[in-house]
DNA sequence: TAGTGGTCTAGACCACTTA
DNA sequence: AAGTGGTCTAGACCACTAC
């Protein structure tokens, strides 16, 4: 425990009890001991030590039970997934993501976009379409909407890295998304545009981003090959 | 504030917070006045008062800046889901589901099986197969494994309800479930069975679920019309 | 400068689990 | 009966924001 770094202590004692369980000091299943002795030997108070544990029991790492006391957790549950970003997940993969900007204009919302955005029918937004390749080869259709104010989303950098990056740099601080993800058929132009034979299946996903205001700040209709993209992500149940 | 109740003083404010925010006596965008003070007002101590708002910012209902206050979300953000049941998604959708078990009885583990579930290759797991119907059409193909001593799924109940209930009255706590979603083409017996023409576009999941102390209880592979069915689910962004 | 939330302490009593 | 986490109090000082 260092008293004159700036990080809380609290912080501090979850950050390290993460890192012992993490190299496996602290075995899957075994007790951490009472709150009491640990708070005394580092010299904590109560309060400062559950603030820690209950860091780590929100994080899914550690269980309290009630006369029995706090154990490690079995299996080490993966960590919720970030907001996926289809740009990242990609590079992440070793693919070489690439974008092509087939549309990018103000233009009034329609109907469905401001319902998604929570704005008025016909306000600007900022309507940005886009092709994502990986090794040459077109993986996904994306269009967004972006209420304008947030982000005048410039195609060069649209072309060298991903929305949510962007985002992110001009301060927005994304909190959730509400997703809906289904399949169908392509097209004839979805089929031409994505390289994959008519009738083919494809895999849709309608997305509204909320910043920690809960104010809506981007909605996108995406469509991605099946053939190349499947979607991985972590649901917690509300406890 | 009842303090002869056996429920937590933290725990009736935070409910009683929500139950203003959800009718609307704390508009969007309010501030909520300072800690102090309202525990002064409702004959609390301050730590109390702050976990019951920080129980609320958890559920994203409120945002606390520093300087400034506490305010009130601005465009309500619906709760994340619950670990969704197609039982309980169907029957609430008022679309009288029902299920017809195809196959139900205790076999060695496969190795994906295996190795989704955390245990040996060959240990004995039930298997599980279903086909869920909504107004007696057919809506999804299920097949679940579950390791053996935690529940017993009997054919009977499994057609009268859905699995994650059986498992939750036998005593499990569901937490968290680790999914991957995709889309293909139906093949000839696929197609058949769901009464989808052959290379339809189906919806695919493949699902565990943990429960509390990280371990694996369930593993699915399902398989929905995409005509009849899609997904909506919340993701949240690690702060 | 005043007001806010963020952190921290040193106690206290209770409910639950296990033996 | 002993030990655990769950809840609660009444203070304290600090960092940040806005005016």
């Amino acid at each position: 425990m260092d008293r004159s770094s700036p990080v809380p202590l609290y912080f501090q004692l979850s950050q390290q009890l993460e890192a012992a369980i993490e190299k496996g000091r602290l075995a899957p299943g075994s007790l951490l001991g009472n709150e009491i002795d640990l708070a005394g030997r580092l010299g904590l108070s109560r309060p400062t030590v559950r603030q820690a544990i209950q860091s780590l029991v929100d994080k899914g790492l550690l269980v309290r039970r009630r006369g029995v006391g706090t154990q490690v957790v079995h299996s080490q549950v993966k960590r919720p997934l970030e907001l996926s970003s289809l740009y990242d997940d990609l590079e992440a993969a070793g693919q070489r993501p690439a974008t092509r900007v087939l549309h990018n204009a103000v233009e009034p919302a329609s109907a469905e976009v401001a319902a998604a955005l929570g704005i008025a029918e016909g306000a600007d937004v900022h309507r940005v379409e886009r092709l994502r390749l990986a090794h040459d080869e077109p993986m996904a259709y994306l269009c967004n909407h972006l209420p304008v104010g947030l982000l005048a989303p410039e195609t060069a950098r649209l072309e060298a890295t991903g929305l949510y990056r962007l985002m992110r740099a001009a301060g927005t601080t994304l909190h959730s998304a509400r997703q809906t993800v289904g399949a169908r058929a392509a097209a004839p132009q979805e089929a031409e545009l994505l390289a994959e034979p008519e009738g083919a299946p494809l895999l849709t996903m309608a997305r509204t981003t909320f910043d920690d205001t809960g104010r809506a700040v981007e909605f996108g209709s995406h469509i991605y090959r099946a053939s190349r993209y499947s979607f991985e992500f972590q649901l917690l149940v509300r406890p």
